[in-house]
DNA sequence: ACTTACTTGCTGACCAGTAAGTAAGATTGG
DNA sequence: CCAATCTTACTTACTGGTCAGCAAGTAAGT
């Protein structure tokens, strides 16, 4: 997508992935509306024309930049994709521990997640077709997961789907204003699992624990 | 806190509450960093100087903007302070049927949250204390809820009262992007239930459901 | 009641700093 | 040579904040 133009020398490339990598920095340490052109040229030793006349505009540099973060995000991956049935949940509890390794990733898709949610953020398209294809995958895996456990499908799993990502987003949000206090992967395992076997056997209301209180 | 002052007019307060209003509106719909003090004015009438003559700076304006947040919210609480044991999983999902109706407060949260992450940023004291002081609070309900139903401590609560924040987080910040997909309160009743569950009957672990897919 | 003295709430002009983007030229690798 | 890369110099547009000043209110003295 991002390159239809005759990218004659080899050492382009490896300065547009300079810059995209400078940008991942300074957009997660300052977010999309704080960080500047400025910023990032500076990490890679040119002047913020240089940075323009890459990406033409600060804004297609955020596009491609978080594209570009996807794709090298896959690349690492052990060959090819996402595994599906109850793997991906083991799979999203590796990316856990892998992201608590790499808070400056955290960080982009924490400060940018959120940013995107106000008035015609240019990552809003981004992160609207994220998060869809993302609760996309875990219903699926969630499904397979039913069928072999031998349960029929209950209503709850979408929610599911929308409180497993919901718990990663939060969780991260956490661990990057408490780092020492928050144990990324480990606290991650635990809600995963809370979510997983509360879709195979829901457990009592809330409602019922009040009632005790009163025995 | 924010008024040793003599504030000899009446009208001033009224004032002062109004520029916080419009600065909840336009913090949540730009961010701090993109939302401008002109922008502010122009809601209440005013230039951007007539709200520096109120709060001195931008920065003091976000911090007193929280504080009001907070407060108010308190006020509209049915007399006194939020609830503690069992309760106070109920009053959180109370909270999220409330929120779901207010998605400006929300929405403010959500983007300065996670803005708050980044390089010094003012409201960053604000949120770390926040979070320190609501995981307290959850970790005191379930050690009550613990005791109630006759379970010693699991050392999953910790773990469980930051997933419970986490969840309610996500929820919100997905809930933002697709109002119409996402059912707020009854999403977060879904989560909170498998986590508090969790807590008293942990169930199977992960990797089990992986062993059982060789079966 | 009325002057005097002072405060409060605000405006309008302005400033220094900073941002993205443009235009035109220098440089250089293939 | 010549197109791709990058710089220098600049424009345009804002932004938060300062400042002087003013109208309206408050308080006190007389």
């Amino acid at each position: 997508m991002n390159s239809n133009i005759p990218r004659s020398r080899p050492a382009t490339q490896r300065k547009r992935s300079e810059i995209l990598e400078a940008a991942i920095d300074i957009f997660g340490n300052k977010g999309y509306a704080n960080g500047t052109l400025a910023d990032i040229a500076e990490q890679v030793d040119i002047t913020h024309s240089g940075v323009l006349h890459h990406f033409g505009s600060k804004q297609n540099l955020l596009l491609e930049m978080l594209t570009y973060r996807d794709e090298t995000d896959v690349a690492d991956l052990d060959e090819r994709h996402i595994p599906d049935g109850p793997e991906l949940f083991l799979h999203l509890v590796r990316t856990a521990l892998a992201n608590s390794r790499r808070a400056g990733v955290v960080q982009v898709y924490t400060v940018l997640s959120a940013e995107a949610v106000t008035d015609e953020h240019p990552a809003r398209p981004f992160f609207d077709k994220r998060y869809t294809t993302l609760r996309g995958e875990v219903s699926a895996a969630f499904r397979v997961l039913c069928e072999q456990e031998g349960v029929t499908e209950p209503g709850t799993i979408g929610s599911a789907a929308a409180s497993i990502l919901a718990v990663m987003d939060g969780l991260q949000l956490q661990w990057l204003l408490h780092p020492q206090e928050i144990e990324l992967a480990e606290t991650t395992e635990f809600a995963i699992r809370a979510i997983v076997n509360s879709v195979l056997t829901p457990g009592p209301e809330l409602s019922e624990y009040v009632r005790n209180h009163k025995d």
